[in-house]
DNA sequence: AGTTAGCACTCTCCCTTGTCGAGTGCTAAT
DNA sequence: ATTAGCACTCGACAAGGGAGAGTGCTAACT
């Protein structure tokens, strides 16, 4: 498909005069964004072509042209400029971030990513994180509070620390509880979570004579653990941004996609780039979900480090700017991917070079 | 202000019409609800009367009729008859909650009330809870990783268990934890926020010798922690239902109310009742926020033990079945007072007695 | 052959007009 | 005090008409 320069032109015209307004293109706006000195006439010839090739559409017969889907493709996929993102733009996000790094928690690092995103962008945002690497128990301590309660104290491979304070009914002594830590320590630690079978349960409850179920508790803890740190967390964010958009003024429609938005399974089959740092746009009817078929969805990866990656991602009409979304999410996700990774605080994120878009 | 016997029965009859239809009440339909036989001309004078004493209102001249505020709060002070909870409702609630419980989590526990609340009364409802008591640290620990690593772990008053990972720059051996962890134990326990003063951190820094503040850095910790758990928490839930009612079918209006829920300060600032098991319903323009002027909001608190209490609340439009949403309310704060306070899992909820509404 | 001016045509938007029905307020009779 | 009757008011809805924007087509121009 090779069109003339001079439709591509035009088109482009028309896809970033419809972002901008919301309303049908006419020739003559067309030609007045053109830098080249031609007709009302001829633009009417041209574009009336483009509808023949699909790539633009007429909500009726008097009425402008709008960029239909395989407009807003092409667009993206070759016309699209670059966007720069301003100064405030990336000082916002490197200060937003940069101050949830100091305090540290990191699934509240993903969520302000996500917020930030949907701030900045004005569309919702989700963000997804799941782990690759396994994760495994490093270390295990057992605190004795009094004869009926004490604490399991359990550090992951991944540095996250959790705990949980027990109450039990019968009594028990220090002793006991530093010789249950120290096996504990000899046999669960460096266990993935599909390793910790029935069978090494029943085994320690074995060498430990435990009849009080106490071993069965604190490995239930454990397996519970490692599940919840594997599982892909999911957030979304900014829903409510939707309803600002002249597309989604029809409750039912927001409601609709709001409601796609919540289901944590759904958001994970959603449209995924092959690689971090790149940017997967899907526009409209090519979203395989019915509930997105008139939105579009941008996403882009995120790696921290070797054992944790992500998803960034932004949904809102076909009719959005490519290009200024793109560049946020790029950005936002080079700066999330070097914090959680490197965890190096001195480190400043530094201003991006271009963006590569990936169908 | 008493009003004849009839009176009543019509304003009890178009408020439970109208909330019904959400349609303005006419003469005719009141006739038809109203047990007695009276004509319509006979209610479109004492209608007409109602108005007069500014309980009913009259959109336009030859519209039917709608309650007005007043009119609302005579409704629900004598008019209101008590609603039953239906064996489906009590049922779900008792389930959903006794499940949580099992889990143990109290933010959940309460967040799932939220949600809970939101889901069977069909509007927002938000959760706060509080801590009357003083938190104090109850107990200290650190744990040795390795010589550039160690956890703080500490046991609050009300046996909440936080911890966190530290990475220290100059390496440390596990006797000077020990000692530390002593020191701390010694004179950090049993203290407020607010008497975790400078002096004593400087103090504790000049009794261990401390030039690498270390100190500083676990005291803060324990001077962040006591202030997020004492510090009220809110949450917000099912803000969308607010668009499934007539009307809150203007996105505008609907947005002014959810953007006023989701500001935490706000929530806590919200009308709530004396004492526990009582519920609060403040109606339309009673409210002092002007974004809740045509709107209602029911608050119930309950109490968890000495320590804690909370309040759980919904938000929606005057047209309200004030009675079932009270009932709802009721029900849920009294079982999440029990499980939260007891903590007895076995004892189940019980089927509640009557509702008293206070203005 | 590509480009342009001119012009009739089409369609939406918005305003006005007219009709219908629901519900009222008033009056006079019971 | 209650009721029947009746004129009146007002909103909802459909129909009609003018204005404006933009098109498609044709014929002339380069």
């Amino acid at each position: 498909m090779s069109l003339t320069e001079r439709k591509k032109e035009i088109l482009r015209a028309v896809v970033e005069q419809y972002v901008d307004t919301a309303e049908p293109v006419g020739s003559k706006t067309v030609v007045q964004q053109l830098g080249t000195a031609v007709s009302a006439a001829t633009v009417r010839n041209e574009m009336a072509e483009l509808v023949e090739l699909g790539l633009l559409e007429q909500p009726h017969t008097s009425a402008g042209r709008i960029p239909s889907p395989a407009g807003y493709r092409l667009y993206v996929n070759e016309l699209m400029r670059r966007h720069k993102l301003s100064q405030d733009d990336t000082r916002e996000i490197s200060s937003s971030l940069n101050l949830l790094q100091a305090s540290g928690q990191e699934q509240s690092l993903i969520d302000e990513a996500g917020r930030l995103t949907s701030r900045l962008t004005t569309y919702p945002a989700y963000a997804l994180s799941s782990m690759t690497g396994d994760i495994t128990i490093a270390r295990f301590d057992l605190i004795y509070v009094d004869s009926f309660t004490f604490i399991i104290v359990v550090l992951l491979s991944n540095d996250l620390v959790k705990n949980k304070l027990v109450h039990i009914t019968s009594p028990l002594q220090q002793p006991q509880l530093v010789k249950l830590s120290t096996v504990f320590n000899a046999s669960f630690t460096g266990l993935t979570e599909e390793r910790i079978t029935t069978a090494l349960i029943s085994a320690t409850e074995r060498a430990l004579n435990d009849a009080s179920g106490l071993v069965a508790v604190i490995a239930g803890f454990c397996i519970e653990l490692l599940c919840e740190v594997k599982s892909a967390q999911a957030r979304v964010s900014g829903e409510l941004s939707l309803f600002d958009h002249p597309e989604y003024q029809d409750v039912g429609k927001a409601q609709r996609i709001i409601r796609y938005l919540s289901d944590d399974n759904k958001l994970t089959r959603l449209p995924s780039p092959e690689s971090a740092g790149e940017i997967k746009i899907t526009i409209g009817p090519e979203n395989l979900a019915d509930e997105l078929r008139d939105s579009s969805v941008l996403a882009v990866r995120y790696d921290a480090g070797d054992d944790m990656q992500g998803l960034i991602g932004v949904v809102g009409p076909t009719r959005m700017d490519y290009s200024r979304v793109a560049a946020h999410l790029k950005y936002i996700a080079q700066g999330l991917g070097e914090l959680l990774s490197g965890g190096i605080s001195d480190k400043k994120i530094n201003e991006l070079g271009d963006n590569d878009i990936e169908e």
